[in-house]
DNA sequence: ACCCAGGGCCACT
DNA sequence: AGTGGCCATGGG
């Protein structure tokens, strides 16, 4: 019995899936790979306000150990994994003719297209833009310290969970309202006070500000109806409503369609995305080919771009 | 020092 | 309706 955790679970899933595929595929950005006490390497996810430990062996693409009961693995993070979805099926409608996608998605064949929290996507793919990824992780980091509940101690170091809307606009920075504002301005700045600079948001600060105000509403620290209202809308009308906040342009809004409200046939283009039909496809090539998982094939054509473009630099 | 990063806004045509 | 400069910050 390991004292530590508690418990682990050993869970099998009914095809290929691989936490470290998924860590690399830039769509979340707060796990972290820990030594334990037990000598084993684990991934360490923190995610609706709560951390949950994962690891599997080399040779293990379907089965994981988890640090929970079997209970919340299939309540809580069988549903973060997407488990139940078919990826095979839907890599086998990959058109033949797509040799390099193909191998691409065979690849990339443990990644899966998380269920994650759609605040936490708005905000982080908001802040994601013009950076590069372990920059991404830095900015969220520094933004849940400053602004996020404690939830413990883990591996030494304190996590905390997401900040909610209404602790993002809490942080009352000087820098963070819409309008300007001088440098002699003796307002506070729980920023500084923490001694972590500006969250480095940089120039995306009135943008995280604008998503913070369309979000926060009740009276209770909640959502705002029209933020709870956008999981209802179509894929179109989804991405018209997540541009009208300022900060937002197609490839954000689709990133957040993607991840956040797993819509599955959203196709973010990136500038690896771009690379990615510049050398592999035709000029007057229509992203419509990959419809109806369009977003899934998206995730593997980004990891082996990326993988092409580590050689070359 | 230099270039780049899971871009978007705004002022120009 | 397209296009280019600019934005602030950290990694490689």
């Amino acid at each position: 019995m390991n004292m530590e955790c508690g418990r682990e679970t050993t869970v099998q899933c009914r095809e290929e899936i691989s936490l470290s595929q998924i860590a690399q595929s830039g769509q979340c950005f707060r796990w972290t790979e820990v030594k334990r006490e037990d000598g084993q390497y684990w991934w360490r996810i923190p995610a609706f306000r709560r951390v949950v430990y994962m690891r599997q062996e080399d040779k293990e693409m379907g089965r994981l150990h988890v640090s929970c009961s079997r209970d919340e693995f299939e309540h809580v993070w069988a549903p973060y994994l997407d488990w139940d979805t078919d990826y095979r099926a839907i890599r086998a409608g990959i058109p033949e003719n797509d040799v390099w996608l193909r191998e691409a998605a065979e690849k990339g064949a443990g990644i899966r297209i998380l269920r994650q929290d759609p605040w936490e996507m708005m905000i982080t793919f908001i802040l994601s833009q013009r950076k590069n990824i372990p920059a991404i992780r830095l900015c969220v980091d520094k933004l849940c310290r400053a602004a996020g509940d404690l939830l413990g101690e883990f591996d030494g170091e304190e996590v905390y969970a997401f900040p909610t809307p209404a602790q993002v606009l809490s942080l009352r920075c000087h820098k963070i309202g819409a309008g300007s504002c001088s440098a002699d301005d003796a307002g506070p700045c729980t920023f500084a006070q923490k001694g972590i600079g500006s969250c480095s948001l940089g120039y995306r600060m009135p943008y995280v500000h604008a998503a913070a105000v369309f979000a926060a509403g009740g009276d209770d620290g909640g959502f705002s109806d029209a933020f709870r209202e956008l999981a209802s809308l179509s894929d179109e009308d989804l991405l018209t409503a997540l541009m009208q906040i300022k900060g937002i342009g197609i490839k954000v809004a689709s990133c957040i369609a993607l991840f956040g409200y797993h819509r599955l046939n959203t196709f973010p283009v990136d500038v690896w995305m771009k690379r990615a039909l510049a050398e592999h496809y035709p000029k007057d090539f229509s992203i419509d080919a990959f419809s109806p998982y369009a977003g899934v094939l998206q995730q593997y054509m980004f990891c082996a771009q990326r993988a092409e473009g580590a050689g070359r630099r």
